[in-house]
Formats: structure tokens, C-alpha cells, sequence
RNA sequence: GCGGCUGUAGCUCAACGGUAGAGCACUCCCCUGUCACGGGAGAGGCCGUGGGAUCAACACCCAUCAGCCGCGCCA
């Protein structure tokens, strides 16, 4: 039995019969010869069926797009006047001698050919395994795998340590809606999926891993966007003993090296990237996000900013349909957290932190050791330096107006680990996804992800979330409440 | 929660107040150098769903569903 070849390495088995096993990419049958292009992950070739080769004719004339085969064939280069210079493996071509159908296909749903971004994407969604065979899924799904491989080798580098953290933990007043899961053990009671391991990342801090990351999947029940999925990925990092500059510094560092080992066709507009305060990003571009590029047709063209100096509080208001900033984490004062509710304050503003109250004025006065990496237009990650002190995060959550049962019932571990030797630490998570989108040239984060979802949450493909059987329900005590007929 | 755009053949689209058409794909035939192969024939439609005005609706009106984009929201 023949070891099975990749295409891509065809060319150096040139004047062998080989094996090989792929996808029918495309058929043109000429009636005494047959062309195929085939294709497997590693490329595509032509294969031909000679008039010399009848069982073969017999079995290819009956193949279509997209069936499985395997084939046995002789690597020939081509002759002179067949050869296609500009195509992959356009100077050798497969002599087909046999196939076999490993699987039969029906007629795809669209063209894997085109640009499938211009198709429904109902249509693409419901049969995403068949729209990720085409190039540019293809592409954007390894790409991606590079950059992860190329993250994990340069943190592992500089002594980080990778950690899975639950997605099974505790739905907490934090900013955005929790999607819950009900306990069968606990009647009654829910886990919640994680928004991102903000806390976890700093219990470990507590637990001395010093310096932490994960490609954490991240969960948040709200309307989606072009660059925003109910279900998310994170770069996410932590570090002990680090200060701003350092977890920026390592951020900057590792961004400048993805682009220039596996990007090297972009350029990086300014390096090291620009610091502009948040103040001035809204008095200049009226935007916490601005799009530094001179050149906004230029798609190689890759401006970093970093954006500092936040304010750590801002008006707690409603608006117009009654919710508030920052869901059921807002307290009952005026005042709620910007970003983060366990990042610090800057050293400067710790004393006047912790002579404020609820009632205190100017708490937007306030600024936080916090900074958001913006890239082109799209904040691609956040961080922080942490309180690590439990007095000023029990401030923190005095000023929200909290009261002190909330904050032991939901905060208490994070105030216990403080009282245990908790060292002084920070982190940053980048929204992986929209890196990736961009980096890719996508026009929004679906396309760089294997499964997305639709806007409206939906898994066109799996059909979820769906109805779940009497016995499920039964089992976790919950009665579905059909909602009221809408008049 | 709100606003905008879209929904016609498998896919991409067109048309028209009087029961629908193209390109590609598909099926069959022809073709010995194609590579977006070519030539010929054919099949394929509850015009997203429900209601309404009209002699008559795919078209106009209302509702609803779905997809996309954006606002709110997104520590």
C-alpha cells in the first residue's frame, strides 16, 4: 500500500507513482481525456485521465465537485506548453492511474470558488463546514493558529505559565449580562459563564503563578456587532510585581514580533506606539478609539496607540429605556466604575481614593492605572494595573454604593486573597478575535472565527440555542413561562 | 429595546399591478491538452411567512420571521 503524498510535496516525487487523498476541486471533462484539479489541506494540483488509462476513465467520469477520492497517479512535469506559471504546482500535473471514492458529495449549497463573503450568510453559517474549504477560511483559520502557536512560544519565553480557568463559576454584578446555567445538584441555583477570568487571573496572582495567560474563551449575553460575538476569545495575561510600563512594554513588544515574523508584508505606522490620555483622545478625535492611520486605504498599513489615563469613575445615568451603564454592577450611588471595578487608581490619586465617599463630587477626577491598546480604529485590549489592597477595593465599592453584605456575598474571596499576601500585580486581555480580523484583512470577527454565531445569537449550523426535553427541565426544577401573547 | 438595509431557481441577481427571466451550478449528449475549458439540449420557482386594500399582488399597505449594518448596551 502507498503512503499517501501531500500535494504540496508532489513536486518532489516527480517521475513516482504516488497516492494521494484530497477533494475533487474541480472536474473538466473533455470526453476521451478528463482534467481534475484536486485538493487537500496542503494545495491543489491537476490530475488528468489519458485515454491509456480506461478503468480510470470509467470510475472519473462519474466524479463531481467536491467528492472524496484517493488517487493513484504518476507525477509528470508538464509539457512545455501546458505549464501555468503563476499557479501552484502549475509545471507538474498527476497521471491518474486509479482512484477510489472514499465519499460522494451533493451539489454544494454556493461556489467555494467565489468570494464567499458576498454570499447570504444564512446560507454560509448553515453550512460552514462546507464555506471553510474555500481559501480564505482556510487561510484565516491557520493563520490564526499560527499566531496562538507564535503567542504561547514567546510568553512561555519570558516564564508564563498557561492556566484553564472554570467556565462553570458565579454570575457576579460585574458589567455585562451573565449567560446562566442552571445546577441539577443545586436546584435553584446557577453558574454563570465567565465574562472573562478577571478574577480567577488575580486569585492566581494570589496563588503566586506570578505570570499567567490563557486564550480564554469569554462569554457576554448583549447584542453582537461586526467585531463583537456572544462568545469571544481572549489573549489573557497577568502579572505579579509588574507596574504599567512593564505589562505594556511586554504587550508592545509581542505585537511588534507577530507582526514582523508572521505579517512581515504590514508595517507598523509608529513604534514604539503613541500614548495619548483619554482626555485628549476625546477633545482630539472625540472617539476613546481613534484611527491613527495616515492612510486609510492602505490595508498593510497597522497603527497602534495606546490610550491611558482614564478616569476611574464616571455618572452612574440611566438612559432613555431605564437601564444603566454597567447592568446590575452599578451600585446604588452616582458614581460607577469606568472600565474595571478592581483596577487601581494612579498613585497620585490613592489619598484623595480613600478620603472619598458615595456622595464625594469630582470623582471623574479620579484617574486609573489603565490602559486600552487600540489598533486602526478597534480597541483590541484592556488592562490594567489591580488594587491589591482590600481597603481601597472595599472603597471602591463604597463609593459605587454598595453595601457591605454585597460586597463580602460576591467580592469576598477577592478581599480575603488581599488579606493573605497578595502581591502587587496587573494584567491585559486583547480581544484575540478582532487582532486576528484585522490582521486578516476581514471585515468583521465572524471571519476569523471556525463557528460564529449570528447576530442574533443564533448557531445557524447546530441549530442552538433550541427547546430542551421535559425530562432536562424537570431534572433542574425550572418551568418554562411561555411569554404572553403580543397584541 | 431602537433605527436602517435586505429576503424571487442551489448560488448571484433582474423584471413587472395582469401567474417570472439571466449568468453560474445541476442532469444528459458531443469534445485528446483543458485549467473560470468549450459546444448543444434539458430540468428546476407557494417570489420568507400571515393578513389587508384591489377585478387582479412577487410588486402596494400592515404585521411577523430571518440575515446584515449601526445606536443603546458591551467591567
Amino acid at each position: 500500500m502507498k503512503k499517501r503524498v501531500f500535494i504540496k510535496d508532489l513536486k518532489a516525487s516527480a517521475g513516482q507513482e504516488v497516492m494521494i487523498k484530497g477533494w475533487i476541486d474541480v472536474r473538466r471533462d473533455q470526453g476521451k481525456m478528463i482534467f481534475f484539479d484536486f485538493r487537500d489541506m496542503t494545495g491543489k494540483v491537476q490530475g488528468v485521465i489519458l485515454p491509456s488509462a480506461p478503468e480510470a476513465h470509467k470510475v472519473g467520469s462519474t466524479l463531481r465537485s467536491e467528492w472524496v477520492v484517493e488517487v493513484v497517479g504518476k507525477v509528470n512535469t508538464r509539457p512545455e506548453r501546458a505549464i501555468q506559471k503563476d499557479k501552484f504546482n502549475g509545471d507538474i500535473e498527476l497521471e491518474i492511474l486509479s482512484m477510489i471514492v472514499l465519499n460522494e458529495a451533493e451539489t454544494p449549497p454556493f461556489d467555494i470558488h467565489s468570494d464567499t463573503r458576498e454570499i447570504n450568510e444564512e446560507v454560509r453559517l448553515k453550512y460552514r463546514y462546507v464555506d471553510m474549504r474555500g481559501e480564505r477560511l482556510q487561510k484565516n483559520i491557520r493563520n490564526r493558529a499560527k499566531v496562538v502557536t507564535y503567542i504561547r512560544n514567546f510568553l512561555a519565553g519570558i516564564n508564563f505559565t498557561e492556566v484553564e480557568t472554570p467556565l462553570l463559576t458565579k454570575s457576579t454584578p460585574e458589567g455585562a449580562r451573565d449567560f446562566i446555567v442552571p445546577s441539577r445538584l443545586e436546584v435553584g441555583s446557577f453558574y454563570a459563564l465567565p465574562q472573562s477570568p478577571q478574577q480567577y487571573k488575580q486569585l492566581l496572582m494570589a496563588g503566586g503563578i506570578e505570570r499567567y495567560f490563557q486564550m480564554a474563551k469569554c462569554m457576554r449575553d448583549e447584542d453582537t456587532r461586526g467585531d463583537r460575538q456572544p462568545e469571544f476569545t481572549q489573549l489573557d495575561m497577568e502579572l505579579s510585581f509588574a507596574d504599567e510600563e512593564e505589562i505594556m512594554q511586554i504587550t508592545e513588544q509581542l505585537l511588534i514580533q507577530i507582526v514582523a515574523e508572521l505579517y512581515p508584508h504590514k508595517k507598523i505606522q509608529e513604534v514604539p506606539f503613541p500614548r495619548i490620555p483619554y482626555a485628549k483622545a476625546m477633545a482630539e478625535y472625540k472617539i476613546d478609539r481613534p484611527d491613527l492611520r495616515a492612510d486609510k486605504n492602505d490595508l498593510n498599513l497597522l497603527a497602534f496607540c495606546w490610550v491611558i489615563d482614564f478616569p476611574f469613575f464616571e455618572k452612574n445615568e440611566k438612559n432613555a429605556n431605564g437601564t444603566s451603564k454597567n447592568g446590575t454592577g452599578a451600585g446604588t450611588s452616582n458614581w460607577t466604575f469606568t472600565h474595571n471595578p478592581f483596577s487601581a487608581v494612579k498613585p497620585e490619586f490613592n489619598e484623595k481614593l480613600m478620603a472619598s465617599s458615595a456622595g464625594s463630587e469630582d470623582m471623574n477626577t479620579l484617574l486609573a492605572a489603565q490602559y486600552d491598546i487600540v489598533l486602526n480604529g478597534y480597541e483590541i485590549g484592556g488592562g490594567s494595573v489591580r488594587n491589591h489592597k482590600p481597603e481601597s477595593l472595599l472603597k471602591v465599592f463604597e463609593i459605587m454604593g454598595y453595601d457591605k453584605e454585597t460586597v463580602e456575598n460576591n467580592f469576598g474571596h477577592m478581599l480575603h486573597a488581599f488579606k493573605s499576601g497578595t502581591p502587587p500585580h496587573g494584567g491585559i486581555a486583547w480581544g484575540f478575535d478582532r487582532l486576528m480580523m484585522i490582521l486578516e484583512n476581514e471585515p468583521n470577527i465572524r471571519e476569523v472565527m471556525a463557528f460564529p454565531k449570528t447576530g442574533e445569537g443564533r448557531d445557524l449550523m447546530m441549530n442552538a440555542p433550541s427547546s430542551v426535553s421535559g425530562d432536562q427541565l424537570r431534572d433542574l426544577g425550572i418551568m418554562i413561562k411561555k411569554p404572553e401573547a403580543s397584541k
